[in-house]
DNA sequence: TATTGTTATACTCTATAACTATA
DNA sequence: TATAGTTATAGAGTATAACAATA
């Protein structure tokens, strides 16, 4: 969402106005994530799919609480899309020892491969893009200034740790 | 996607690794996205149709197609998120006096005024955040470098313009 | 009583392909 | 023949609420 325009209706108030930085983020974001989405589709999988296959990877698993949190998706949602994963053989599940009602899910070892090479042909498709933009000052420059901005929002965003269950 | 982890992924060969930019990047991203859905959805609109609003926004409107290709919605969809958009006032459709298997779509004055107020709320609620982040020289840096990464990635896409119909 | 996860509902979005009406 | 949009289909994500099992 808000992808173009925008300037005109900010009210021009002189100050700061953020579109001059949203703008150009979710450009560059939208640039990476189409190439992200593609390679995704080709291993078969739904961008919410390949989120949680994301979350998962390189953790020894987590309860579907944990997993909802960290994906948002409502915990509904992810009842069926982890029947999906599950039928695709790319997650396990086991019964928590400690808590009965909770079910712990961690990638299957076809899954950490899927994980693993969707996340190599990204980066290496990737890298060459981001070496031609940026030299290398700059990329540790704008690595810095996005995680400002990212500590930002997650220290108010820190209400709890992430929605429950309803969104409004 | 590719939210958390994956530095160990990369095989890590010394060199750039995009994932050092693009973790920090999604992270910014999601941090203002999250923030722009939920007063979204309080006006009643799912993403995608506040997608085409801020794309018909400050535009005398334009044809399905060029729509289409803007919002990454293909045609298919876009008839029936129209469809719903019309119902609720925030568009009007007008046939093409050049071409007449074409419409033209535009805002409506109620749907002008959504994307007006959106935007604005959704400025005045972000800027404060932008402005406790980051230095004003820092956002003008953070900006440039951005757009740097957009341009690379439009290079490249510039391959058309965008898909046509399908998506492979 | 509160929490974990499931089930059910209703809508929206997605991809795709076949179709129509123009061009 | 090619293009602009529509319709149809099947799958998947979304929000929400009621529910069962367990804590």
């Amino acid at each position: 969402m808000m992808k173009n325009k925008g300037e005109q209706a900010s009210g021009s108030s002189g100050r700061a106005s953020s579109l001059r930085i949203i703008r150009p983020l979710v450009e560059a974001y939208l640039g990476f994530v189409r190439e992200s989405d593609r390679n995704i589709r080709l291993m078969g999988l739904t961008p919410g799919q390949f989120d949680v296959i994301a979350t998962l990877g390189d953790t020894d698993g987590m309860s579907c609480r944990e997993l909802s949190r960290k994906t948002l998706v409502t915990k509904g949602t992810l009842t069926g899309l982890l029947d999906r994963l599950l039928s695709k053989g790319l997650i396990s599940e086991e019964v928590s020892p400690t808590d009965r009602r909770s079910r712990i899910i961690r990638l299957s070892e076809k899954g950490d491969e899927i994980f693993r090479r969707t996340f190599d042909a990204q980066i290496h498709y990737l890298d060459p893009f981001f070496e031609r933009a940026l030299k290398e000052e700059e990329m540790e420059l704008l690595r810095t200034l996005l995680l400002k901005i990212r500590d930002e929002f997650s220290k108010k965003g820190s209400n709890g740790g992430g929605k429950e269950q309803t969104r409004e």
